[in-house]
DNA sequence: TCTGGGGTCCTAGGACCC
DNA sequence: TCTGGGGTCCTAGGACCC
C-alpha cells in the first residue's frame, strides 16, 4: 500500500549566510570568513575609503559560530562552535556581524524563483526546502538543473540539490555533491552512497543517539541496516527503534508538507555576564519586561493569540528549567504575558546566577475574530519588578 | 574553549472526567 | 472495605533541526 513513486527534492544553499556576505564584500573570496560577531565586528570605513574588517582574535563573548566560509571550515570552524574556541583555531580569520535582515532577503529571493516552477514546496528554514516534483512534467535531473540556474540568476548563490524517492534521501543527497552539487538518489544507491556515512548523516540522529549507537558499535548507516531488531528495541524504545530500521533501508513516507501554522513564538537573550535574581535585580527585570513585549509583538506582527506562556531559565551551570501556565483565554498582549510569566518565575529557584532568560507563548491560533477581552492593569508584586 | 536563538516533536506522569 | 479503563489536558524535560 506504499504510495506510488515519488520525485523529492532537497534544496539547500551553499554555505548561505557566508555567501551572501561574500555578496557584499567580493575581496573576501577566498578567504576564511566566519559570520556571528556582534556589532564590534561591523567592517570600518577607513579614511581613504577602504573597509577594514574584524579579525577573529579580536572578538570577546559568549556568541557562536553562525556560518562559515568553507575556507574556515578547512581550519576547522563549524557552525554552533563557540567564536571563543574558533578564535583560537583561526585568529586570522575575518569576522563578521550576522546580518538576518539580509539573509531574509535572499531566501525569499531563491524560493521565489522555486515557486515559479511549482508550488509543492515546504519551507525548512531560511535555506533549505523540499519540493515535490512528481507531478512536474520531464527529467527529474533536468527540472533540478533548471532549478539551480533560476536560483543563481535570481540571487548570484549557488545550490545543492539531490532528487531521490523522499525526503529522507533528498536531504542525506544533498550534501554529498556540496557545493553546488546535483545528485540523483534511487533506491539501489543506497547501499552504495548511504550505508557508508556515519549515522549523524540521517537528519533525525542527533549527537545523543548517534553517541549511543556508536557505543553500540554501530557507526554506519550500514551497520544500522545490519543491526539485531532486539539490540535496537533494547536501547532505544519501540518507536525510535522502528524509525531507525526504516531509515537505514532508505524507507521515508512522509509527505513534502506545503502549509503549516505556527505553534509557538518566543523570545530568549542570553547575558553577556550571569546575572543574580537578587543583585541584578534591575537588569534582570527590565530585560525579562522586553522579551515579554517583543514576544507580543511578534504574535501581533502575525497575527496569533496563544493560550500558554512559558519561561525558560538557564542557570550559569548551564542547567536549564521552564515553566508554563495555560490561561484561560488566549492572549497577545504583553502585560497579560508579563503577568503569566511573573506566576511562573515564582514556581522557580531564584538563588543562583542565570545565563538566560526566555518568554514563549505556544498553544497558538490566528487572531482574527477573538472575542474582545477586558484588560485587566497589572504590576504588582512581580519577583524582578524593581523599576516599572 | 565553556556552549546563540528560534523553532518542532516526543515522552511521561498526574489531574480530571466519564 | 486495596483500588478498572480510557481519553484528554496540562506540565516539564529533552532530543533534534536550521
Amino acid at each position: 500500500m506504499s504510495s506510488a513513486s515519488r520525485h523529492i527534492a532537497h534544496l539547500d544553499m551553499d554555505a548561505f549566510y557566508a555567501s551572501v556576505e561574500l555578496l557584499r564584500y567580493p575581496e573576501l573570496r577566498g578567504k576564511a570568513v566566519v559570520i556571528g560577531g556582534g556589532r564590534n565586528a561591523v567592517p570600518q570605513t577607513l579614511e581613504d575609503g577602504s573597509l577594514r574588517f574584524a579579525k577573529l582574535r579580536d572578538y570577546a563573548g559568549r556568541g557562536v559560530v553562525t556560518t562559515s566560509t568553507y575556507e574556515a571550515r578547512a581550519l576547522g570552524v563549524f557552525s554552533a562552535m563557540g567564536m571563543m574556541k574558533a578564535a583560537v583555531l583561526a585568529p586570522e580569520a575575518i569576522l563578521l556581524p550576522t546580518d538576518f535582515e539580509s539573509y531574509r532577503h535572499y531566501s525569499r529571493l531563491f524560493k521565489a524563483a522555486v515557486a515559479t516552477f511549482t508550488d509543492r514546496i515546504e519551507d525548512r528554514g531560511i535555506d533549505e526546502i523540499y519540493i515535490d516534483l512528481t507531478e512536474l512534467p520531464g527529467e527529474p535531473r533536468e527540472i533540478a538543473a533548471r532549478i539551480k540556474q533560476a536560483v543563481n540568476q535570481a540571487t548570484g548563490l549557488t545550490c545543492s540539490i539531490c532528487v531521490a524517492p523522499n525526503k529522507l534521501l533528498a536531504k542525506i543527497g544533498s550534501e554529498l555533491d556540496k557545493p553546488d552539487g546535483l545528485t540523483i538518489l534511487t533506491p539501489a544507491d543506497v547501499p552504495l552512497r548511504v550505508w557508508p556515512l556515519p549515522v549523524r548523516k540521517v537528519n533525525g540522529i542527533g549527537p545523543k543517539a548517534a553517541e549511543k549507537l556508536t557505543s553500540l558499535g554501530l557507526a554506519t548507516v550500514g551497520d544500522l541496516a545490519a543491526a539485531d531488531a532486539g539490540l535496537l528495541q533494547d536501547n532505544f524504545g519501540r518507536s525510535y527503534s522502528a524509525w531507525l530500521m526504516q531509515v537505514a533501508q532508505g524507507y521515508d513516507e512522509r509527505p513534502v508538507v506545503v502549509e503549516s501554522e505556527p505553534k509557538s513564538m518566543s523570545r530568549e537573550t542570553t547575558f553577556e555576564r550571569d546575572l543574580h535574581p537578587r543583585h541584578d535585580r534591575p537588569a534582570l527585570s527590565s530585560s525579562f519586561t522586553s522579551l515579554c513585549v517583543r514576544v507580543a509583538e511578534d504574535l501581533v506582527r502575525k497575527g496569533y493569540v496563544g493560550r500558554t506562556v512559558g519561561i525558560k531559565l538557564r542557570y550559569d551551570d548551564f542547567h536549564t528549567v521552564t515553566r508554563d501556565l495555560t490561561l484561560e483565554e488566549p492572549t497577545a498582549d504583553a502585560t497579560e504575558i508579563r503577568r503569566a510569566a511573573t506566576e511562573c518565575l515564582r514556581r522557580v529557584e531564584l538563588n543562583r546566577k542565570l545565563r538566560l532568560l526566555g518568554v514563549r507563548v505556544s498553544a497558538l491560533t490566528p487572531a482574527n475574530a477573538q472575542p474582545a477581552k477586558r484588560r485587566v492593569p497589572v504590576q504588582a508584586d512581580l519577583p524582578f519588578n524593581s523599576e516599572d
